[in-house]
RNA sequence: GGAGAGGUGCCCGAGCGGUCGAAGGGAACGGUCUUGAAAACCGUCGUGCCAGCAAUGGUACCGUGGGUUCGAAUCCCACCCUCUCCGCCA
């Protein structure tokens, strides 16, 4: 959610940021709502105010009978008022949620994903003396993945991941945990980047997969709910990324400056209805309703909010060089970065077997949107309170990026190479 | 799932119908004392919203949402959460 004072003191720029998002709100409404608010709202505590000076000056004493009356009729004029205020207050609070953040300026503005920007491109895309196979083919020739009986037992879009494709995932996982939270590692990604952030390590998490709906909307990622699932007769929902359940962590907290930055490096399993998609990207494993995850989150300062964004940035390119995996980092336009986000970018990892770079990573800055629904705050060493900004990023999804590496890496023979660095987690194994 | 206890400020904890935003203690911060520190003593010390350039004023908030009342932290109802015991269970 924005701030209200922004958006009075900038309607036209709000408006326009908006638009460049393709989020219809009528700024020009809301702000009459606000007004509206404002006026009831001193109504009512103008009526407040007389009604707890009369029960101040009867304390102690059974007020007399002409004083009951003519607190009634106060009384029933303040319900009154409140009644109303209460009206504009819901529809006020509706509008005010729908405006999405405010772009930054380097956000390239676009209408569709197609004005979405090739950042860079890193890596040569590997050639092969003979035609690629797709990950789909080549899990299933290996016994990797049992997508029938999984329909059988959990429908369309579930596989049961066998073999080595498990382990693959498991080193993968004790890679990245290994190397978030490692001194170095952080050290010399801020070296290598020329970054001024903070050195702090991530710290490894596994959240709750599953969350209330008032935190998950205070997120404002539970829409469009229709990608979500519902627990039945719970008010949970299964988190659709481990960023939702991170990111609310420290809702309605206060923070020491001295503690931040938080960075999580959350494992998680993350569920997805995929509404709406019927009929595309069935091959294989790449569009699941449950996949999991490696996710960086971030929780600091304001200033230090926008270097932080890069700095995941850094990382997740780190990680794809040191996985030796094509991409193209993707500069998300303003359609296409999200509604609680000033900035987002996109890793598409090179996938031979498709012959075409396809999304892996997302890096999401929501500057301090979601902090201020979710009320995470910051006490500043001066003793004042500011909201955090926030920061998400994929460190790997671990359905896309085996794809990315099974299709990257496989031989004539249908075999896989085990990238380097993750030789050491499978036992030393150099091909599967 | 059953029985019980409880949710009050950064923390502990009192209040159980009337200036209560809330005693007391601790922590923190500022000061006095001290060569310095500790101790002691003095002082400061919640957040949101509305109005205001500001000082400040007003209002709301004692788990959440309703209700009773002239008046609710205090009474009633529902829900959520935590703890203890029993049952079940990886």
């Amino acid at each position: 959610m924005l701030d209200i004072q922004f958006i009075r003191d900038n309607p036209e720029l709000v408006e326009e940021k908006s638009q460049q998002k393709n989020v219809k709100v009528s700024i020009k409404e809301l702000l009459r709502f606000d007004e509206q608010r404002r006026e009831l709202l001193g109504k009512a505590e103008e009526l407040r105010q007389t009604r707890n000076q009369q029960a101040g000056a009867t304390k102690g004493q059974r007020p007399t009978d002409e004083q009951i009356v003519s607190a009634k009729k106060l009384k029933d004029s303040l319900t009154k008022v409140e009644d109303e205020l209460s009206k504009v207050e819901t529809h006020y609070l509706k509008l005010l949620k729908q405006v999405p953040n405010v772009a930054l300026d380097n956000v390239p503005v676009g209408k569709t994903e197609d004005d979405n920007q090739v950042a860079k491109t890193v890596g040569e895309p590997p050639v092969f003396d003979f035609k690629p196979k797709s990950h789909a083919v080549i899990a299933e020739a290996k016994g990797w993945l049992d997508k029938e009986r999984a329909a059988k037992v959990a429908g369309s879009r579930f596989a049961y991941v066998k073999g080595d494709l498990v382990k693959l995932q498991f080193a993968i996982i004790q890679f990245i945990m290994d190397k978030l939270s490692d001194q170095d590692f952080i050290d010399e990604v801020i070296a290598e980047n020329n970054l001024e952030v903070s050195n702090k390590p991530f710290l490894p998490v596994l959240p709750p997969y599953m969350i209330r709906t008032e935190l998950y909307d205070a997120m404002d990622r539970l829409e469009p709910r229709d990608d979500r699932y519902k627990i039945d007769d719970e008010d949970l929902w299964l988190q659709g990324s481990a960023e939702h359940v991170l990111g609310s962590m420290h809702a309605k907290e206060v923070l020491d400056e001295a503690s931040l930055p938080l960075r999580y490096i959350g494992y998680a399993t993350s569920f997805r209805r995929e509404a709406g998609t019927y009929g595309k990207d069935m091959e294989g494993m790449f569009r699941m309703h449950q996949f999991d995850k490696l996710e960086m989150e971030s929780l600091g300062l304001a200033e230090a909010g926008y270097q932080e964004h890069l700095f995941l940035i850094a990382i997740q390119e780190k990680i794809m060089d040191m996985l030796e995996i094509p991409y193209q980092l993707i500069a998300k336009c303003t359609a296409d970065i999200g509604k609680p986000n000033a900035a987002g970018v996109d890793i598409d990892a090179w996938m031979p077997g498709q012959d075409a770079y396809r999304e892996t990573h997302t890096a999401d800055y929501m500057t301090d949107y979601q902090a201020r629904r979710l009320q995470t705050r910051v006490r500043r060493a001066d003793g004042k309170l500011e909201l955090v900004h926030s920061n998400d990023a994929t460190a790997l999804p671990l359905s896309r990026g085996p794809i990315a590496i099974i299709e990257n890496y496989q031989t004539k023979d249908g075999d896989v190479q085990v990238p380097k660095v993750l030789q050491p987690y499978m036992g030393g194994k150099q091909t599967i």
